[in-house]
RNA sequence: GGCGGAGUGGCCGAGUGGCUUAGGCAAGGGCCUGCAAAGCCCUGUACGCGGGUUCGAUUCCCGCCUCCGCCUCCA
């Protein structure tokens, strides 16, 4: 079974044909940084993170578009309110948010572009749009006339009629229903000339430039968070369009995070950062726990669930670990049919889990038989389809990110020589029957944060991650 | 008001017109172990409510209840 996504223009799943043979040109919505990265923001970039891995290990040559919103009503607020300026506020969570995507293991798009760089095409959309009769300048502004193209309103499937507006600014534009693409000037604001006077970028505008800049008039898919369905992919896809674009021909939407039973966002005050949580749980972890559930199922999060999302995925851990240890370092190995159909099928990464978890089984069974040969092609198997997740518990990411928060080589050998030299001891009591002394040993290595496990070829001891 | 999504066993979370009816976590029993830990095996019989279609529905249709998202900045 080859690919298939569910696009949300025709709210069915399409086998996934690319536009150009062996590659893939995909655009996804990245964040506005106005502020920190919430669990939410996350689960997006890791979202389109897996489907380009999946995408690359099909074998197609992947360009993903990232953008970053660098300029906005909030960030100039924000930043007014911090009396930073706008572009250091900016700066700053742009930073904060390239940390939280590469804690979670997200590799990095093929370019993250700034709305503030790409002024140039933006400004050309425009005019393409004025002439051709979609927009109009009113009072500094620009409008989008969305009567003008009879599809408006085909990607959300809103009712143009039924869209709820504010009676409020309807002021210079023709039509209440009409957005705007640029914004006039106001004093103290950064602003760019235009043929219609200075000003700066209305946010669909925005990405609808973007894309096109570097992924051209057409392109694969598109994606983005469910909340961005409407107005802002709609009036993407408006503009675009109405341009003489084809823009994306597959839109994809990543369900939202809720918490206390409603989404997770800054408005609500409700937000659970990236932060916070990686002073729980290492990165990898809160990765299992996000690309658990399928994409497009809502995640209510929980601090339980998180928990338990740990301990599963250090099942598969420990397994690769132990394989690792006992009988050699584990290469990467095949995907076993099941996970591959999972994916398949929507990105379907809850069946993916579960073949994931299958193949542990086996594997462990296959350890405690001494069937050397079979555990450690499991464990390879497991490198190869947690790495398609960007789980491999033994990918250089996970083990140097680590290390950086634990002590330097030196002393971990020092560590470890001690350690070595009190499970010695504790051997030589079992072996002499002083079960008390050898006990004794132990609790006090627990104690100290050192788990100790007894194998059939000796013990092994490991930090307990806390 | 308009558009869309969801309610699954103790919990998280897939999925399906009936077939062995995911997977994980937790729980109980067992194996292994000096004891543990880890691992393996077994157990649990669930699909919001009321109708309907059907030989048969958790899965399809209708109604209802509850919840969530969008229609305003938002991944």
């Amino acid at each position: 079974m080859a690919l298939r996504l569910f696009d949300t223009a025709t709210r069915a799943q399409r086998a996934f044909v690319p536009l150009r043979a062996g590659a893939v040109s995909m655009y996804v919505c990245g964040a506005t940084v106005q502020g920190v990265a919430h669990i939410g923001h996350v689960r997006s970039g890791l979202n389109y993170d897996v489907l380009r891995r999946w995408f690359a290990h099909l074998g197609y040559d992947v360009t993903l578009v990232r953008n970053v919103t660098d300029i906005d009503d909030k960030i100039l607020a924000k930043a007014a309110a911090a009396g930073r300026p706008w572009w250091e506020w900016a700066a700053t969570h742009e930073r904060a948010f390239a940390a939280a995507y590469e804690a979670l293991g997200c590799l990095p798009p093929s370019i993250e572009p700034r709305a503030t760089g790409h002024v140039t095409q933006m400004v050309e959309l425009i005019e393409r749009l004025i002439e051709r009769g979609h927009a109009y300048p009113s009072a500094g502004d620009v409008y989008f006339a969305v009567s003008t193209l009879p599809e408006y309103g085909s990607l959300s499937r809103q009712k143009i009629d039924d869209v709820a507006h504010d009676e409020g600014d309807a002021g210079a534009k023709r039509d209440p229903r009409d957005f705007t693409l640029w914004k006039a000037a106001k004093p103290g604001e950064p602003s760019w000339p235009t043929p219609w006077g200075r000003g700066r970028p209305g946010w669909h505008l925005e990405c609808s430039a973007m894309a096109t800049a570097y992924l051209g008039p057409e392109f694969d898919i598109h994606g983005g968070g469910l909340d961005l369905v409407f107005p802002h992919h709609e009036n993407e896809q408006a503009q675009s369009r109405a341009a003489g674009e084809r823009f994306a021909r597959y839109w994809l939407h990543n369900a939202l995070v809720t918490t206390g039973g409603e989404k997770m966002s800054k408005s609500m005050g409700n937000t659970v950062s990236i932060d916070v949580l990686l002073r729980r749980v290492r990165g990898v972890e809160l990765r299992y726990y996000l690309v658990g559930p399928h994409y497009r199922s809502a995640i209510e999060y929980s601090d339980a669930a998180l928990g338990e999302a740990v301990v599963a995925y250090r099942r598969i851990e420990s397994f690769v670990h132990r394989v690792r240890e006992r009988v050699g370092e584990p290469g990467v190995g095949v995907l076993c049919a099941e996970f591959t159909a999972a994916l398949d099928d929507d990105l379907g990464t809850p069946g993916a889990l579960a073949a994931i978890h299958g193949v542990v089984r086996e594997g462990n069974t296959a350890l405690d038989a001494g069937d050397r040969a079979a555990a450690v092609g499991a464990a390879a198997s497991v490198r190869a389809m947690t790495g398609v997740l960007g789980l491999d518990p033994l990918d250089p990411w996970w083990v140097g990110a680590k290390r950086a928060d634990r002590d330097d080589t030196a002393t971990a050998g020092a560590l470890a020589a001690l350690i070595e030299d009190l499970l010695d001891r504790r051997q030589q009591a079992r072996t002499a029957g002083d079960f008390s002394a050898a006990d004794e040993v132990r609790d006090r290595l627990v104690a100290a944060g050192i788990e100790v496990q007894d194998s059939p070829d000796g013990p092994t001891w490991s930090l307990k991650d806390s």
